[in-house]
DNA sequence: AATGAATGAGTGTTCATTCAT
DNA sequence: TATGAATGAACACTCATTCAT
């Protein structure tokens, strides 16, 4: 369930758009593993240069600046993980719970995604104000997807949630948390953590059969 | 109920001390503000300094190093957390149920701490393998807290989790996610944050009537 | 006699130079200019940056440490010590006496690189322990010329010294003196110098008719 | 032979003139220690103070800056050269050979001070020009004793020397090397030492019966 | 005399970036 | 495209020195 998730968009070898050189890839694997690890901050041209294999000044031949190798990773993030979504819902449109969907499939794709996600949800302070804008506006469209869902939800007396948008965030923070400790190989498998993350989640947002107990609260 | 969480440790200002170098409160305070805005590897010794209104040497008449400024902001909200939960179980050690009652102190006090919560998360890969150990050990030990309630609530049947760590961190994450988005001053009060989430986590680890479900739950 | 040791190695702004950076060689020329007059400690990357002409930064592009220019200047001495010595014998392999070859060379070569010598001998100190041990070694294997010459001389009667090993540092030591207080252009020619100091040294290792007169002393 | 010159001047303890407080003794010999392993300018004002037991800001009540506190220690040091050698003639006024007992009182004054007589001769170039004409015309008017001694003694036809100041500046560079090699509890005592240098010295300013040779000499 | 805190300048080194080759 | 060398600004930190206490 959760391996069938694009991975493509990672490497990018293989889909028909190139997106640039092979070593404009490889300056952003490198930047992405560094910036994950160390911060944005605190990784230098230099460092990245030396991953790739090359000159610092080599960089300058595929990224104008270290700010564009930031936004363009972040924005790839923030794409792939839209375009996994249409994918996911195209192959699967007619799934029972859509919350149960949605929650399948952020936990897989982002498991699959450790570093773009730490860097996504860690360097948006280091953006330019442009360039956070612009981030900020799909990731705000992605968190939309989620209080969509729960809004929808609500109104059919599937689910009970004071206010959907603190309940997406609340949910999302949970769910995005998990790479930050989940370490593959460990006691608990992938298909563990989607199971548990979900019931949580499903029951979080259960129409409470005794809490605020609705009339007689 | 939240209001009544200790705000004296943090800034200091009081009146008791000791005499001498109020400075060094100044430095700190100047370099969690910072950290928190842009980083501990975007800001430097010099912008602390100017924040301080002292020439950057002077900083070092009080920390020996950048990194001992990083260790002490984070080691002191720690402990300081540590103590709050300390008082806060001894003023209502009879509170029904202790889930509850972790929950609204948690957010209580974290919500009274943006800055700290936040460079405490953020700022644990800038910390030197020492200092990160000492303090990745104070944090365990409050996340301990809530492991051990949900361990002895689950035995008594009050609670149902397949993973009390897991659903510990989950909580965690949750929660401590409230004050990178929490403003003071909009639509939401601190007790309609309190109420919203309090709810979610009852329900999140609620004997499931649905999940697990129906007659053979 | 003097006036034909190479020249050629030490500032090295000749010809045959691949192509590149001479900007290495200006640095080394400005290092060991300042470094004789003011001592390692006391000059700055930015002293010599300026009178290499350059912005510091830029001596990074050709040592990476301080301590490596100073390595560097040093190592660079003793090779072009011994290399020239190598010459010296060769082309003057059957000269009568061995003693009187050794210090009209040292003499000649030591005058004409007063600043290394003055460098070689005064910052020493300044090395750090693993660059010491092989400037120190160097160093040693050059006295130990010294020390067999007065060796060889000693057993075949034609010196007479005590311990070979402490006149060759009193004879080094005179030696090198000379530099220090020895300027060009005054009362003295190199000529003169190597004459006086040739005849003391000679003397001063020369079978005794009359000091110690052995037996009735 | 060696052991009755005097040490009064470097402890201080024990003569009349008190010579400054005990802080400052303490500041002198931590001072001379550290500039002698370091040299001046490696060596700061908190090195010396931490070495004292004291904070910086109090050297300066003992000496206005760094640069007095080089010029203390060499003043003092050729100030006690001088009235040692005072002392020395005084106790010996009818020893037959001059160049034998400069040339003993030289080496055992000095291998008893490694310290000051190699900050002495190193540091020269780090005094402000003031102080270094100062010092300079001590140690001068102490080299012309041997020159002084030397003039006469060839004169009398006892030495044999081209030039006395050059030879002068030969025997005391010979002489002034030995603590930087010499180590107590080596397999030579400084008795030894005496006698070999002895021995040197005088036959390299001897009649000479080679040099300058045969009948025309 | 000594401290503790500060200053203002300076340390060696690194930074992102540029550019001729 | 990539390199090697450079720039100009900044980095964390240290310096000699001052001064109120």
């Amino acid at each position: 369930m959760l391996d069938d998730i694009a991975t493509s968009a990672a490497d990018g070898s293989a889909s028909g758009e190139t997106k640039g050189s092979k070593t404009a890839k490889r300056v952003r694997a490198a930047a992405l593993k560094l910036f994950a690890r160390h911060g944005y901050a605190a990784v230098s041209m230099r460092q990245i240069a030396s991953e790739v294999g090359v000159q610092p000044g080599a960089l300058y031949n595929h990224f104008p600046t270290k700010q564009h190798i930031l936004k363009d990773l972040m924005l790839q993030h923030m794409r792939g993980l839209h375009d996994a979504w249409a994918d996911w819902t195209k192959q699967r449109a007619d799934t029972a719970d859509p919350l149960e969907s949605f929650v399948s499939f952020h936990i897989g794709y982002h498991l699959q995604r450790a570093d773009e996600v730490f860097v996504s949800y860690m360097e948006l302070r280091n953006l330019e104000p442009e360039n956070f804008r612009e981030i900020e506006a799909t990731r705000q469209s992605y968190e939309a997807i989620l209080t969509e869902i729960l809004n929808t939800g609500a109104a059919a007396g599937r689910y009970e949630v004071a206010d959907p948008r603190v309940a997406t965030r609340a949910i999302i923070a949970m769910l995005t948390g998990i790479p930050t400790w989940y370490r593959q190989g460990g006691s608990l498998t992938r298909h563990d953590i989607e199971t548990i993350y979900l019931d949580m989640v499903r029951k979080s947002v259960a129409p409470g059969p005794d809490q605020t107990p609705k009339g007689a609260g």
